[in-house]
DNA sequence: AGAGTTTGCCTAAACGTTTTATCGCGCAGG
DNA sequence: CCTGCGCGATAAAACGTTTAGGCAAACTCT
């Protein structure tokens, strides 16, 4: 005995110990077809004591079935979509899914390798955040092999399924917010390129400013990260000195905000008020507490979860759209407006 | 002609169209064997335009070759994890793997589910940070199955490759700086559990202590995000009032120290003086900037992905351990010691 | 007891590749 | 004119599964 010892144990390795064949082995292993008790029992004994484990690429390949799901991201370091993910995996691995994740860093060049090693590779479904200039020909990829996929936050195909945020909305309640607070001058800051995401962020900003009257648009870039936030808010007052709120395109840039009026001797929420996007977990410890749009990423990514696997179960539907709404936080970097005099500022 | 126009394209598909065989297919496609100018243009030709992409599953199958690497981690929501698997990615991709990453958040069975699914979805190598209390039986199973693993931050078992930190070397240099400046009563916080690292760690603040003769070491629980850490430093300073220094087990520790120093009228770097370590990218641009250990993420990945790759390439080499030195960064929260009157302090 | 049904297992084929061995062919050398 | 050889391509086998179909033996029923 013991022909072949070495290498990984196979069905046909559990076969021959157990004195069955192949496919016996395998309806054992799966529970299906007609087993005896006694076949059953033998056959479990030799798996378990041979430390078998089933080769799911040979079985997806014979089978089709694909358990295995992708998700190709943006940026992995920001809090929000790590949160988002993490909502994502619990849902799906429950479902008996395998979920890995890549970060595309917002490239779309690496984005289409990794789409393309998605598929050689053969993942049964994708959630993604498409990168900033991403193609039409990678959409087309992406059709053209009919992987179910849904895309979230950045809503740029309506091809696909999509899950994301009630930007507009949720904008507009924070500029109208402030402008309950008697604000008048409320600029925009934050993000760099015109995606769909900020695009619709600002109308609903820019809407309420016009609806309600109020002193002509700012909208000031910077890129999604503390120290730049800090940056930009520091330039903007410079630009604006009568400015007393932001609207903020994401809590990165927000924190970076406060950080930058605390450094110009400003208090937050009291000569300016400031508001955050995404409630990641630092806005409720920062000194003050920011007052920010919510919405939970969790939920999102069940939702998203939820979604792909629906349209893994029926690949026909015409496509879905769902979006969130936002709530705002207030927290203490709002407050209601007092007049800037323009003072003359130094650095530091 | 068109005889089945739906389904992927296959190798066969290739075939068929071009009038050849299907080995002469896959020769052409990767550049091995003997083929005729002539032959290989036909066949780029037919596969570019029914947009043919091999399947990666089949492939592995019958070569054995395995360019999919998982990474394991325990906290993706960690910036600092994060960024290393960024480096890692950066590597790999490289070399053509393809790196998908899964988040155990510290929780051993979900660990164990992942790793089966790893290995039956037949992942060709390992990067991973071991959860809290990895059982014995979860070595074993990748042993079983011959995985080139490498593991990382957390230094668990010494039959496998290991990237890591001088753990000890850095709370020691960072122990001593404090201990430069005068302070003779200086804490541990940070941590909950006694893994590993912080063992190291901790071991490294208690020989500086012992060996310059300070005052007794105090070490403190806390879990790693800034809300804990927060709470964490109140606790620790209700219990040890004449406290001056806090050497921290991670960078989110520590800002939340500050925090709570700054909300009990206390100056970080002043009256006391605080430590971080991970140099996370808040660090820099929190008030105060953060005196922190630094080693560059980025360079751990590096160094994970080439020792990985060495590994791959030679199964039988001996386990090799790098452990890549920590440099202490002197901003802003670390000062000459002030003698502390035990204030009475309330809470807000 | 014979016909029909159920039970328990097996054989064969298929999934899409890669690998190994082989084959026909034209050509140079003896 | 036969032999040997390099070239270009092919046929067949293999990777580890799952699925469909089949076939005896053991039951059930009249």
């Amino acid at each position: 005995m013991g022909r072949k010892v070495s290498g990984k144990p196979t069905l046909s390795t559990v076969a021959k110990v157990t004195g069955v064949s192949i496919p016996t082995v395998s309806q054992v292993l799966r529970g299906t077809g007609r087993i005896s008790e006694e076949t059953r029992a033998k056959v479990l004994d030799a798996a378990r004591q041979l430390h078998y484990v089933p080769n799911q690429r040979a079985a997806a390949m014979r089978s089709g079935e694909n358990r295995e799901i992708g998700v190709v991201i943006n940026q992995l370091l920001n809090p929000f979509n790590a949160e988002v993910v993490s909502g994502v995996v619990d849902l799906l691995e429950d479902h008996g899914y395998l979920v890995s994740i890549v970060d595309t860093r917002d490239d779309a060049d690496r984005q289409d390798r990794q789409l393309q090693a998605f598929i050689r590779h053969g993942r049964g479904g994708l959630l993604w955040v498409p990168a900033f200039d991403t193609p039409e020909s990678t959409f087309d990829l992406l059709a053209t092999h009919g992987i179910p996929t849904v895309t979230f936050l950045r809503h740029v195909q309506r091809k696909l399924d999509h899950v994301g945020i009630r930007n507009a909305e949720a904008t507009a309640l924070a500029t109208t917010h402030l402008a309950d607070l008697g604000h008048r001058r409320i600029a925009y800051l934050g993000g760099t390129d015109m995606t769909f995401v900020r695009k619709e962020r600002i109308a609903g900003y820019e809407s309420v400013i016009s609806g309600r009257g109020l002193e002509p648009p700012l909208v000031w870039d910077s890129l999604d990260n503390k120290l730049a936030g800090l940056e930009a808010m520091i330039a903007l007052l410079d630009e604006a000195p009568d400015l007393t709120a932001v609207v903020c395109n994401g809590d990165m840039v927000a924190l970076g905000a406060c950080l930058a009026l605390a450094k110009l001797g400003i208090r937050p929420g009291r000569e300016v008020s400031v508001v955050g996007f995404d409630d990641i977990q630092d806005a409720a410890v920062a000194t003050p507490p920011l007052t920010t749009l919510s919405v939970s990423p969790r939920k999102i990514g069940r939702k998203l979860a939820r979604t792909l696997l629906d349209r893994i179960e029926d690949p026909d539907m015409p496509p879905t759209v769902s979006e969130l709404s936002a709530e705002l936080l207030i927290r203490e970097t709002t407050g209601p407006m007092i007049p800037r005099v323009p003072a003359k500022q130094d650095g530091a």
